[in-house]
DNA sequence: TATGAATGAGCATTCATTCAT
DNA sequence: TATGAATGAATGCTCATTCAT
């Protein structure tokens, strides 16, 4: 089972009053953007649902035509910061006639420069994770372990190939999984004492070192 | 400069109402104990003053004569769990006369069975960081920064030794403090996957092999 | 004068934007079918215009061409029970020329029957009267204090011939046609303790000894 | 069993965070005056906890320590009237030596008074019963059987002692129950048509008649 | 005739905190 | 040292109603 389908399967559903697909689209889109922003910098209790509305540009009352409490909003600033990372994944997946290496490589760096981007949403998005309710967490997890799964068949494939020595894969595949996320849930800013693409090939060295490729023909430097 | 008196250089002061030190000490840790079950339980915003009051046994404005805020109870949470990481961190500099191989074996061990116990905890520690205050924040985040360095010292020690391959020891030295929480963050029950000494002979070869250390001597198994 | 032209006397009229009276009547009728379900089961600051229009099959904004309030629709579901009692009352006042006792009995069996039928919108329409807008209630009192003179009216036809001894005839017609609602009012169940027939039996029989009739010929019995 | 130690049998407690039973007992005293006047002034629905605050001093949130939800006010308010109501009903109960008759009119006398200077609180307390909470109802619900009762232990013994002719005993103590309240319900104002006492005197009349008491021997006229 | 989009005012309740003693 | 009484501001959410088409 891959990403694509393994995602969808636990999607929890939001109740909407309105019908209009495109409409509730559009809005809820509207609404993580202000609530991203702000879940970002107050984080998620101290932001109210007055303070979204306001910087959605909705009306607050209007707003619960499109979702029924305050949890869909966190849920669909999940839902969005996942999407974003899916093309990653499913990439990855669809990659698999690659040489694992290459495929981890590429990942690394793709991944990356997509939580560059969400520098601020991914702290939030680690943090608040567990004021979801119950439902939303587990549709959360779920996607999330489908994520893992992706990043384990890779290290699977690596391993019976012999470029890689892994001991356990599934739980290096949750530690790759945790380490690209590192940089924004420490709060690093790359300008201060990496360039980006510095990091990058540190954090690459890091994780191939730890699979134990032998990366010494390299040299890259900046 | 080391861990010790670095971590105390940026402590911040809890202002207090009542002069007795012993008493604020009792009391602080009375706060605290009580506070640290309802923040892992329900986070710090869903815990209110008066949660922990009843908890802690003390009449909540009585609370008020030994903190000032509810802050300051999230800063004497971390002050709490920090102390009981101290022992870990002056013991790896203490050994500065081993085998820094050795020595960072021993740490992941020791600060490993520490995190274990601290479980829920350190979750919370984790998730809840960024709602402290700007000085609460600042101070933790400078004791954080000193247990950085105390593995970095390690890690450079050991690449002078010749025994680490590191091209970047202060992301390593963070990527390492980083792993040591990766079991209570993703919510792991060891007993479900893993033993407790299984999580840490893996954790400790990942981390050993992307230091370069070449680990095929040892055959540790469950 | 008598209850049929007394009742169109104080009819409150309910404004429209839509001309076609037809049409009116028809959606109004919709309208106070949903609301006597919804009014009955929740009662009337329960039931928002929202459920009502659901339950209706109208578009919400569109009901407000045939209303200007919800307190409007709370003023049709008055109208629409007392249309159901009219003709029991109508048939009242039309056997005039009959012996008033028996005419009583008739009228109590009636009324009975329909109430019965009502059950839960009387409890509503007692318990909500009040909440009726001014005007609405006005328009509702003066319905039924017209239903309380055609009861008045045989009485004093019965005391005139001797069949009756009431010293008021204003507060006996008032309660008896209060007590011709007792049932649904305090919720009895007619299965549980009395068939329908015998509690039409014990009430007509307190009623007429109330007024002073010799009943003892009488023998029906379940 | 007789009222008094029925009644308690059903007693909801209600909640309270404050220990002290006489405030408590003085603050719901406050709470309950302040909103039996809005109740029956704008009924339970139109009542905010704004106004109930403002109207008895006390600062809204501060009423929450007295109360748990809104519809312990509502119950406070039907135990507050039930209280005013006990004396009568007790002292019905107590009198088991005298003529049934002569109880019975004393009673109805008695309970005429207590419901003249509730008037309004009454209506509300018949038509607000319904929005009680289960718990509440349930309570509330058998606290008026318990009424119901005494007055049947009266029916019942004036019937053996050959001085009712009842057929059945419960319904006419429902009758009767219902009855003594009709004033209120029906909002007369007995300034307009009779006075305090001819009511009593009518009602009485009308009562006793339907229990087949033959009453000729009186001419009390006003 | 009919609808979906939108609004402002209001709701019950909870909170961290302070006052008075 | 210790407590119970009290407060103001805020929160998530719902509602009757109107607008624009």
């Amino acid at each position: 089972m891959d990403w694509q389908d393994g995602g969808k399967k636990y999607e929890r559903k939001i109740e909407t009053q309105v019908e209009n697909q495109d409409l509730v689209r559009k809005k809820h889109l509207q609404i993580v953007k202000a609530a991203s922003e702000l879940f970002s910098r107050k984080g998620y209790h101290r932001t109210s649902m007055r303070d979204i509305a306001r910087a959605a540009g909705i009306n607050l009352s209007y707003i619960y035509k499109y979702i029924t409490s305050k949890d869909d909003i966190l849920y669909l600033f999940y839902q969005h910061l996942h999407e974003q990372w899916t093309d990653v994944y499913v990439q990855l997946t669809d990659s698999r006639d690659e040489n694992p290496v290459a495929q981890l490589k590429k990942f690394i760096e793709d991944i990356l420069e997509v939580a560059l981007k969400q520098k601020s949403e991914i702290l939030t998005m680690c943090t608040e994770s567990r004021h979801l309710e119950k439902d939303s967490l587990y549709a959360v997890l779920s996607a999330e372990s489908e994520m893992v799964k992706c990043i384990e068949q890779v290290l699977v494939r690596g391993q019976n190939a012999g470029d890689f020595k892994v001991e356990d894969s599934y739980l290096a595949a949750n530690i790759i999984q945790f380490l690209v996320v590192i940089g924004p849930l420490r709060g690093w800013n790359f300008e201060d004492r990496y360039t980006f693409k510095r990091y990058v090939h540190l954090l690459t060295d890091f994780i191939l070192a730890a699979l134990g490729v032998d990366e010494e023909v390299e040299g890259r430097q900046e």
